[in-house]
DNA sequence: ATAGGCATACCAACCGGTCGGCATTGACTT
DNA sequence: AAGTCAATGCCGACCGGTTGGTATGCCTAT
């Protein structure tokens, strides 16, 4: 092993920088790797360096997005609180941490690349986020401290609604923090199951 | 004026169908005119015949979103009923149409195009919208009917976080109509709303 | 010497968009 | 009724520019 240069030293770190901002605000298909290399000032030999293709730029980002957020949500449910409190904890949780991941929540929300099959393993981490947020809610409901009457499924999907179009709105200098957004979040829905 | 052929057969539809398909699963700058032209059946002199640009087509597209939705919250509160049936009556009416154009509704959510004169006028009507949406609560806050803990931004972005992502799940052939899921949506969140 | 980090020059394919032309049509003339 | 003409719907070859991606080799640290 013959050490060269830096092998990891901060260019391969800017160009995901770069690829986000361009990604979250222009879009993957409408950003040109040409774009990318220019902004990030280096040329297209770094960036096919430490990339093999454009697609593992936004695969790597995709990556970052529910990457530690699954087992977040299984550690709040092992401590076994209450439906109330349990639910409470991931619904802030959840809102904290998307809006410390705004943009790449925004090129999540944007789609794209229905077939891949990183794609597909991303939507399905999603859809058993998802299956775990339904069950705390289904739990709660034969406990009988939840109503029967809201399905768990619109009331998941109010939720995430909300935290997928934060990055159409949410400012980190806004006055409220993530944590007191997810309180209000919190509140609203728990009131609305508790009939 | 010396009439010829049918001015509007169906080419132009068929084009717009096509074009409304790609762009909610592709994406629009992923789409290419050679493949709305070939799916359509017709050829790019036909496309440049109807529409001046790619871009044309989708401000069309855009164009049916909230082309009537506006005007639908303010006939819903002139009527000018207690805030938690005007509100129960917008969420329904909100989610029954968000329902009926779920392609529209993807491409809208896709967004891009940051930049054009008719994406920022579409952008201006959904803030209005909003706006709209947020004062019917303010109102009710006001009167005293609806808790003043909960903010107007949070409520409405749940709400409209629930629509925003309704293409990705909602399912024409599914078991709840439209305005059942309204009906639960709007249970869930005047709930909330009401302490 | 050697091996890897990266610049440069380059490629075929494809992009959105154009343009000259042709076939079809209804209105008008005869 | 037949012929002429202009306007139109549409075709498809073609355009310059840009796309994602690559081949080659210089340069530098070991």
């Amino acid at each position: 092993m013959a050490r060269t240069k830096d092998p990891d030293p901060e260019v391969r770190r800017r160009i995901l920088d770069v690829s986000l901002d361009l990604f979250a605000t222009k879009g993957f298909a409408a950003t040109g790797v040409q774009e990318i290399v220019t902004k990030a000032g280096v040329t297209k030999g770094a960036l096919y360096h430490y990339f093999k293709s454009k697609d593992e730029i936004l695969f790597e980002i995709y990556g970052r997005v529910f990457g530690h957020e699954l087992e977040s949500l299984q550690r709040i449910v092992a401590e076994g609180h209450d439906p109330v409190r349990t639910l409470r904890t991931i619904i802030v949780d959840l809102v904290s941490h998307t809006a410390a991941i705004t943009k790449e929540s925004a090129v999540f929300a944007r789609g794209g690349h229905a077939d891949s099959p990183h794609w597909q393993a991303m939507q399905e981490q999603w859809r058993r986020y998802q299956e775990g947020f339904r069950q705390v809610i289904r739990d709660g409901q034969d406990a009988g401290v939840f109503s029967s009457k809201a399905s768990p499924e619109v009331a998941s999907w109010s939720v995430f609604g909300f935290t997928n179009s934060m990055h159409t709105w949410y400012r980190p200098e806004g006055r409220k923090s993530p944590a007191d957004i997810g309180e209000e979040l919190a509140d609203l829905i728990l009131t609305g199951l508790q009939s």
